[in-house]
DNA sequence: ATGAAAGCGCTAACAT
DNA sequence: ATGTTAGCGCTTTCAT
């Protein structure tokens, strides 16, 4: 190419990556030749030479949860804007696979990785072995240890919101549906869930906490245990998870308990079928976008940072958007919006 | 790392790479080192050097598409499953940021690209030079040039099992519900629908074929124009996706309209969803674990292959999942099946 | 079976 | 403002 434009090959270098002032007219003339031949330039060359791959890995425990799925959409708009490409990685919920796809993503040399870890314990040799070679953020799922960086939602802050609500529209017992112990999410909402119910009073009894996983059936088999009129019934079931609470809507239906009139749902994530499902479900929104861009931030101040230096956690605001599953407020209160 | 094993780069490299016979104890000693290490390589550097980057780069009109989700999913498998990473890029149904992705994806050398590309025409400029420098498979939706490669599910065949399935049920008119005209997808289902309402003596009125947006949005306008009892209603309603289903199903619910009874109501795709709304939504299911690994068997064969050698399409067989939304039929066939 | 040396395509000193 | 040169980390001849 450089020969065609009858230049050094360091002058196009220049020419095509901006990165000193090349004369108006040969800078013309190169870039006509790279046009005329179709060049582009190898980033693999690049990124061998400048030890950066404008590349960043994410590990999500599954693409098909939808919550993930619009994590990963917010994280591909974000680095399409910065010109970055996203590996995707799919750990199934398996630590092992989790930790191959995070050693494939080192010898990549990836700039950075994104991940939501699937398991509060297995997960955290490998997590700690990669955040040693790269910068690495955690979203939504955490995995504590020194160092650790990580963006989510204030879990605590979301219980508040959803319980100081059901208990404003007169709910004065509460359920509470997740997955088992072996994440973050859950240890986080479930705390929040016992500290708030506690604080305003609300009864909580021990089998009301059914925890199982983030899923549509899983959550039908909680709502058909916690309904079948075997035990005293609570007047609100709060979900962890968007699915989980559908589950719940569909043992409702099965077992013709009105909602909201005799049994108020609440779920977490507010995916888009939350809006869809009848009764519309009340849900609270997790800001991924914004998510995203943080973690892409966080990414580069990683860069230039000392091993000894203190993880950042960056705690976002949930919102609570209601709708049919829940009654009417007496009034209403930051952070809340009807749909 | 040679060093510390000491032996000469070379050996060490074979070592790794399992390319040459070395010898035994050889061999351990500079795996040893490299455990101490933590050498994993460089697949930069390897991929220069080889010119091979075992990634593949897949492109969707939408990720957030609950059928663009499954296809990811089963191509992200498959290519694990090959030790390859997948650099996933959303075009967000726009032509111009699709061709943006498809340069990003060649200049990063990416083994091959998979795409379900978002305009028939519009994207043809972009898609032709790619697949001139990589091989390229496209999935799902097509766009046609001499030698392109392709992957989708029978439309015919699937428009064939709908249409006799309401049709042996007693129904005897039709509407159709898709996007608009500028995917292979509608074009081809709407072909179908066409011959079969026609060969089976079905009813189909002009103002009964609506086409919009893939989106439950769309549907639910489309289902509304469609049941709000100016013009004569159809028996049935044929849609080439489920979000559309789900839209006109919306509208049916609304109206008042009892489905299956007053009206029989199908989707496309098979989305996870499909099985959760109420009524459940009969569909047609498409095979995107085989559709990817058939993709990724192709972008092999395409990597060895001369430039004016003909395209390759394989049509796969789709499958009619039955549940609510329609009625029982008067009796079984091939290819359909009972949730 | 092992080592020495060249080179993949690029960029960043270091000249001029 | 432009050219010359070295080298990123690996694999692959070509020797031995």
């Amino acid at each position: 190419m450089a020969l065609r434009a009858g230049v050094s090959e360091s002058t196009a270098s220049r020419v095509m990556s901006a990165s000193r002032p090349v004369g108006r007219e040969t800078a013309a003339r190169v870039r006509r030749a790279a046009n005329e031949l179709g060049y582009t330039g190898n980033s693999i060359a690049r990124a061998l030479r400048k030890s950066r791959t404008d590349t960043v890995g994410m590990v999500v425990p599954s693409i098909l949860n939808p919550f993930f799925t619009g994590l990963v959409d917010s994280m591909e708009r974000a680095l399409h804007a910065e010109g970055k490409q996203l590996f995707l990685c799919d750990s199934r919920q398996d630590p092992e696979i989790e930790a191959e796809q995070l050693q494939s993503l080192l010898q990549r040399q990836v700039d950075g990785i994104v991940i939501s870890a699937c398991d509060q314990t297995r997960s955290l040799p490998a997590l700690r072995a990669a955040a040693d070679l790269t910068p690495l953020v955690q979203l939504d799922r955490r995995v504590d240890f020194p160092g650790a960086d990580w963006i989510g939602v204030d879990d605590d802050e979301a219980m508040r919101l959803v319980l100081e609500f059901l208990h404003r529209s007169g709910v004065r017992s509460a359920a509470f549906v997740s997955s088992a112990m072996t994440n973050s999410s859950t240890s986080e909402r479930l705390a929040g869930f016992r500290r708030h119910t506690e604080r305003l009073g609300m009864e909580v009894r021990e089998g009301w906490i059914v925890l199982r996983d983030y899923s549509i059936e899983s959550g039908e088999l909680a709502g058909q245990s916690l309904l079948d009129g075997r035990g005293p019934r609570p007047q609100s079931v709060v979900c962890a998870d968007d699915l989980i609470a559908i589950g719940v809507l569909r043992a409702c239906r099965r077992l013709g308990v009105r909602v909201p009139d005799q049994l108020q749902v609440t779920g977490f994530d507010d995916i888009t079928f939350a809006d869809y499902v009848v009764p519309s479900l009340t849900s609270v929104a997790q800001p991924t976008d914004r998510m995203a861009s943080e973690a892409l931030h966080l990414l580069q101040v990683a860069s230039s940072r000392q091993p000894e230096d203190a993880g950042t956690r960056i705690s976002l605001a949930p919102r609570l958007v209601l709708r049919e599953t829940t009654a009417a407020a007496a009034r209403r209160d930051h952070g809340e919006e009807r749909r």
